[in-house]
DNA sequence: ATATATGCAAAGCTTTTGCCCTTTC
DNA sequence: GAAAGGGCAAAAGCTTTGCATATAT
């Protein structure tokens, strides 16, 4: 059965739409369970993972970060603000069509994700530029 | 201008062909420059990815692995022993076509990167399965 | 001389782990 | 009362950094 933590420490992350850090999920959750440890949140997430009800992101050298949302979708990170935003569009027949046969490997699934900058950084730069 | 630590860095990652991690490449090194430190080793692999020189790889989580080779191409990372694979097919005209404008944002670049079995581990599982 | 880079070791951060206690069935 | 999970603190692992020294222009 799950406990109240693992319990707590899903519905927070299907809450947040932010793309949370192990911490920042802590920081959230503690606001209810204020007893929680840091340590039970790495443990549920990382099971949580690891029964498919979560996903990681993120690159080598970042912290990583978690995603309820295991539907298939793509993402933009902003590289001036770090936003992390989610883009909903079909699957990409052109990559599938590749998936078929790369090289005598078996492909069995491709991660896709873009950068640039936000639209919310973007209006930023353009009121400096006027100002 | 370079020194020879990074000179020698600079080359030995452009020989190693598998996206090594920081601590592979001063291994290498090593050979040749053996007291050359770790501190060292990454001092100049950041400095490389900075001025464009080298690429970062990996996910959140596992070591940053590092590819002197930053033409646009794409990887395969096998689920089973952790090989990165390079793929090189051309961009992909869908991805493009997308860039061109999401959700307001300004999207300049795209990473792809594949998941599966690679040849090698596909090979060894059939021997085990025959056997 | 002045700026830059190295080697070494210590510090920093994120994440995992051991141990003992609590909760649940 | 066994099994599973939590809290706490320590440990682990990768990466960065401070400092004194060396190298290069």
């Amino acid at each position: 059965m799950a406990s109240i933590q693992r319990t707590i420490i899903m519905q927070t992350l299907q809450e947040m739409r932010t793309h949370p850090t192990a911490d920042e999920v802590y920081q959230q959750v503690k606001k209810r369970l204020p007893n929680i440890s840091l340590g039970t949140v790495y443990r549920n997430l990382n099971q949580l993972v690891r029964e498919g009800f979560a996903k990681r992101l993120g690159h080598a050298g970042e912290q990583t970060r978690f995603d309820a949302n295991t539907d298939k979708h793509y993402h933009l990170i902003c590289d001036t603000c770090g936003r992390i935003y989610d883009l909903a569009f079909n699957q990409i027949s052109e990559i599938n069509a590749l998936m078929q046969n790369i090289d005598e490997h078996d492909v069995a699934d491709y991660d896709l994700e873009f950068y640039g900058t936000c639209k919310v950084c973007k209006q930023l730069e353009k009121k400096h530029e006027n100002a």
